[in-house]
DNA sequence: GCAATTCAATTCATTTATGAATAATTAACA
DNA sequence: TGTTAATTATTCATAAATGAATTGAATTGC
């Protein structure tokens, strides 16, 4: 039996008029009516006589008054409890993401989360490193590869499309590599610490040392800049070089894997609704981003 | 607020799992998932931790499951109350009842009431659990004990002899026991979590532990047929022994108490015409069945 | 007797909820 | 380290519920 057609039937028999007790329920007089029909079919017994006065209620509905007053009461003890239990939304989330991602990605996102929800306050945190989440560095990392540590909750949201790319200033001046041979041969942009892209190229087959590379950096914006500036070629992410002027894909046959978007929190999260909501915004919002492919056009 | 989510709320609390509730409630799993999320959304506390392991309430879910249940409690009094207030014949009764009897008594007895009243819908459901009345689980309950719930109505209609059986099959390989020393060296069929036997046992003075059985089964049914099978020496009532074919009493001297038949039904459904006619027509043809003595003749 | 008023009932376009099928996730186990 | 089984989450086409506007019906007031 559906439970809110007793709270309708409450209603209509304290009000008298379907219109008034509707006002009261804020619903519609004529769904308020076709409750009313729907319980009297339910349970067979015609509750009220429908008559110019509004609805009066039959013997059998009248006796039925009380049962109902009484579930209302504990209706209405039920959301007092859940009032009191309610999660203060107000505070703050911790966030922490990958340079590139906190600097290309993550602000729309956020900028629109602080709008959605703007009890919550967000502090970004942009880190290559690995953020500790039981110590509670961050409540919520945004991570390129899924996270082992235990007790994490994680959720892969999107793929960020990777690609091979440099700017024509530089491909004018050096060629275009047609084939990973010749790309060996040309000016790399990598990475000096970090072995991301190092094993990212073992995995394609190619074994590459970090003196291959003409220029280094570990600081991921800076290392889009200097592709983006000629300095070299270097591998980037669909989504940042659509629409920069003069930069151009090549290799287009070497696939080079997506790299997943996790999200990841710590246990807290069952609890805190405020982190939970910060949680769900976020994976909706990262999933609905077209990240995966690459994008030849791209209007604002 | 919405009553139905309170509902939700209640089942999947008491299931422990999605799943389970939503087959409990007649919804479907992802129905179930949303409406705990939109109750979890309206009164702004996270209720369930999401695991592998089902929906495990948290600290306010936890604090909110007496009110829902006070909630549910109401609800069943005001479908009570509903119910005794139909004065329609037509309609539906649920009878339930312990396997034994729904397989081997009712069935002849509820088509001659499906014939005497056309109007009323019969619903049997075979349960040996005992079933609540106040909950509605059943409009009516065949029992082999005396109810004690309060507000139940319960008339003893009829008494079931039992007697102690095996197939001659069996004997002839066994023997057949003279005294109840060599009774409880043979093969008995037993159950296995019911204690219903071992507690009859007890009362005929005889201690019996279920590693004594060597056979075992709660299926009623299937316990009388493993007896029927030759599997064992098991306790039946004389009506089910009565012109099958090999089977044999044995011990006439001990005394099995009869088992009475009570039939239950809830104060408020007294005045529901329908359950009233119901439970008028079981009484008068369960009563008028010859289960009390041992039946040696069989003649359909 | 006639209009005005006050209701419930109906209609229909829109919104919302639902469920079947499927995906994703994860804890335990081999 | 993968596999399996159990569970929640998502998707999308469909069904159901909803409400604005309207109609219909009946009583009141003049």
């Amino acid at each position: 039996m559906d439970w809110n057609l007793v709270r309708s039937f409450l209603a209509v028999a304290e009000n008298g008029t379907l219109a008034a007790a509707a006002a009261h329920l804020g619903i519609s007089q004529p769904t308020l009516g076709r409750h009313i029909d729907a319980l009297e079919r339910d349970i067979g017994v015609v509750l009220f006589a429908r008559g110019r006065r509004g609805m009066t209620l039959t013997e059998p509905g009248l006796s039925l008054v009380d049962e109902a007053r009484a579930m209302q009461a504990e209706a209405d003890r039920f959301s007092l409890k859940a009032a009191g239990n309610v999660q203060a939304l107000s505070g703050t989330v911790r966030i922490t993401a990958s340079e590139i991602v906190s600097t290309y990605i993550l602000p729309p996102v956020l900028a629109r989360l602080a709008n959605a929800e703007p009890e919550i306050q967000i502090e970004l945190v942009p880190s290559n490193m690995v953020e500790n989440l039981l110590s509670r560095d961050a409540d919520i990392a945004v991570r390129m590869f899924r996270p082992v540590q235990n007790d994490v909750i994680a959720r892969k949201t999107n793929e960020l499309g990777m690609g091979t790319y440099a700017h024509e200033d530089y491909l004018r001046r050096f060629g275009t590599p047609q084939t990973t041979q010749e790309f060996m041969r040309h000016r790399l942009v990598g990475m000096d610490r970090s072995n991301l892209i190092i094993d990212g190229m073992r995995n394609l087959g190619i074994t590459a040392l970090r003196d291959q590379f003409a220029i280094r950096t570990d600081d991921q914006v800076a290392y889009w800049e200097l592709v983006k500036a000629g300095a070299g070629i270097g591998f980037a992410a669909h989504f940042l070089a659509a629409g920069q002027p003069g930069i151009r894909r090549i290799l287009h046959d070497v696939e080079i894997p997506a790299l997943p978007i996790w999200l990841a929190s710590h246990q807290e999260l069952k609890t805190s609704l405020r982190i939970r909501r910060a949680m769900d915004f976020l994976y909706q919002n990262i999933k609905a981003l077209p990240l995966k492919q690459e994008q030849h056009v791209a209007n604002e």
